[in-house]
DNA sequence: CATCACGCTATCTTTTTCATAGCAATAATC
DNA sequence: GATTATTGCTATGAAAAAGATAGCGTGATG
């Protein structure tokens, strides 16, 4: 049986008092959450939807993930599939920067393996 | 045996090309990567401050973590300890929001449970 | 009625994480 | 200089999470 979805207050994942940041953390820590909110952004998608653009997940998480986003005010599932909530909204936007530092990211992963050659 | 750190350009959780992005996320999606990432924040820290910080984490899990953070150019070790590196700072100042905005989340979920009785 | 896509559950295997003990190396103390 | 502490970490076994695959129930469509 699956654990419950991390929620401030509550015991989590490096806090036993359950602060906020780190229950969030706890949630965003598991596998895919990160990537559904990602996708999501895009639009609202069904669960095949989101299973095929998340190449390896298995329905068993994915559901999990879902129905943890879901319990945590993230996401919703409403007639065009899964979407953000406007609190997934807010999350979403300081997600966001995360995309083009990345590429930074990489760039220097790139020089870094370029200097040990 | 432990898997390798996820590098941008080689396949990882949610993209077989390695998309930079979801390299990051198959990192930060780790257990412990975010709150490791968050304490050293606070300043070095040594394995064993940072295993009671982190409460509940194992040995094992935190040196894994440690190794694929360093691996990833995030944290470096450092005289006085692991610390994070121009780069893990870079990602720290994205992450930074995160903290305030926990406390929005949390006082929603009070809202909405109030709601609910 | 047959077919299809959808959202998911069931089952099993593999991987990750946890929990605990403890070792080798260095530093401090007697 | 032997003893004790502290640090960074490995080993081992158990528990939990994630992955892979099959397929069920429902509702729409032909």
């Amino acid at each position: 049986m699956p654990s419950s979805p991390p929620q401030p207050g509550l015991p989590v994942r490096g806090s036993r008092s359950g602060k906020p940041i780190m229950a969030l953390f706890d949630l965003l820590g598991r596998s895919w959450s990160l990537g559904i909110l990602w996708q999501l952004s895009e639009g609202p998608l069904t669960f095949r939807e989101l299973q095929s653009r998340c190449e390896s997940v298995s329905p068993t998480v994915l559901n999990q993930r879902l129905k943890e986003l879901r319990a945590c005010l993230l996401i919703d599932h409403r007639q065009r599939g899964y979407e953000l909530t406007d609190m997934g909204w807010e999350l979403f936007g300081l997600l966001e920067p995360f995309g083009q530092w990345s590429f930074n990211w990489a760039d220097r992963f790139k020089q870094d393996s370029r200097d040990n050659e």
